[in-house]
DNA sequence: ACAGACGTTGACGTCGCGTCAAGGTCAAGC
DNA sequence: GCTTGACCTTGACGCGACGTCAACGTCTGT
């Protein structure tokens, strides 16, 4: 047989034929005078051992080794090592399929903006506000502050933001905590121009630092930003308007002392 | 922020964030007068976005795309199509799964070579023989049989083989027949040094083409190996001895004959 | 002053082939 | 004999999402 032959017998292609050639993983058959390879049968089974294996998703080299040690005990640890690979790969996938299916639902609804890309806990979480927050305008701050969750979402480990999110619930779902933190964003929203000695900043801090719960406090206390060692605050501070950045300042300031 | 900041921030690394603006997923932010990046947290955000689509398993081009477009009806095509995709990974992996699962069970009982690597109903035929011919050595040449019905097992499509292994599976399971082809095997044997007009080819070809099922015949009759045009046969009868091809020769002149 | 941890650009490596490019070979039909 | 078209040969680049040097400049702490 020419190689297009043996090819077409296993279901493969001449260039995978003669990569595995190149690989070594099939021996050169002799040629005809005219260059022509020169296929038998044996080399047909063994192409098709070949691609049996890689089919099962073993990489070349590995097939390689296996046909060369040639005695199952190899093969065999192989193998359990590959289902190993494939059970987590299995896994990845129906991760992300779900994470997928709470998208495409609440996408059915509503309409899908790509910062909505989060993980389930925390679409809850912007739902049950969304709800809260039926009748009310959203201010701008308080969009930019559901961004800060979202990238917190993909920094923290999985068990932080669950309790986390736990922690941030019962606010979320609470109308009247929801419209009091718009209330409060509202009012930092018009800081914009101040000036950092604005006499509104001190009692606005402090209406911030009393609405936070005692629960969310001490969750988050830990590692409250400095915002003095920490890049992520310090980018926070000088991303915002002078006026407003004092605000944060001070209400951290406060959280800091409710703590001790 | 630095670079090595704001990766660390949302968990990739510095390679990952320059490939990003390389790809145009993420415009270059400002410079220092030492010429290192200068990251805010809308950058962060921006890139806890990209990696959040990237792990769902969307391709740089897409989101690119996607973050550009920047409306959902789009992101939801997209999100749709992923999880077909997804889905078809899916069932790949779990057939690969099953395929290893039969391979492990068995092997767990008895040695495994690499020519075991077949699809169940090959395992489950081959399974029958061998229990069949529990006591009997198995001649060479019915070994070399069972690598081109591994080969075959690559080549036709699944139901010709279910149709081809359903036929096959009654003589597999009956002793008799299984020691009568043995016995037809080691006849063939001992032909590997005879002359092509040796005396006793005739009559070894008359008993196996008896030793053929007609039900097996009927579904072979459509393509038996000619022998003439096609490259398989050549390449079997090639890799005989002159004899054993003769052999082979007949017995498939007969069985046309018995077809016709 | 110097070590060590950061930053910069640029380029090559990964893996299993697909896909040209630039030819040579062969059987069939004119 | 000539052409056409299907096959064969070797060699080299492309893909996708970065990892990993290399060769160098910059900042920080002791």
């Amino acid at each position: 047989m020419r190689i297009g032959e043996v090819a077409a017998l296993v279901g493969i292609t001449t260039r995978a034929v003669r990569h595995y050639h190149h690989q070594g993983l099939l021996s050169e058959p002799p040629r005809r005078p005219n260059g022509y390879r020169v296929y038998g049968l044996r080399d047909a089974v063994e192409l098709a051992r070949i691609r049996r294996l890689t089919e099962l998703g073993l990489a070349l080299e590995e097939v390689r080794d296996v046909l060369a040690d040639d005695r199952g005990r190899d093969l065999h640890e192989v193998l359990v090592e590959l289902d190993a690979d494939l059970a987590r790969q299995e896994r990845a996938i129906q991760e992300r399929r779900s994470r997928l299916a709470v998208l495409l639902e609440k996408a059915s609804g509503a309409d899908l903006a790509p910062d909505d890309v989060v993980s389930p806990g925390l679409v809850g979480l912007f739902g049950a506000m969304s709800t809260s927050a039926a009748e009310l305008p959203e201010p701008a701050l308080a969009a930019w502050d559901r961004e800060l969750l979202a990238l917190m979402d993909t920094a923290a480990t999985p068990e932080d933001r669950e309790r986390l999110f736990a922690a941030m619930r019962p606010m979320a779902a609470d109308p009247d905590a929801v419209a009091r933190s718009y209330e409060l964003y509202r009012r930092l929203g018009e800081l914009t121009e101040a000036s950092p000695d604005d006499p509104r900043i001190p009692s606005l801090a402090a209406e911030f630092t009393d609405h936070i719960p005692a629960d969310l406090l001490a969750l988050l206390g830990p590692d409250l930003p400095g915002a003095s060692t920490d890049p992520l605050g310090a980018a926070f501070l000088a991303d915002l308007p002078s006026a407003q950045a004092e605000v944060v300042r001070t209400t951290l300031r406060l959280l800091t002392e409710r703590l001790s």
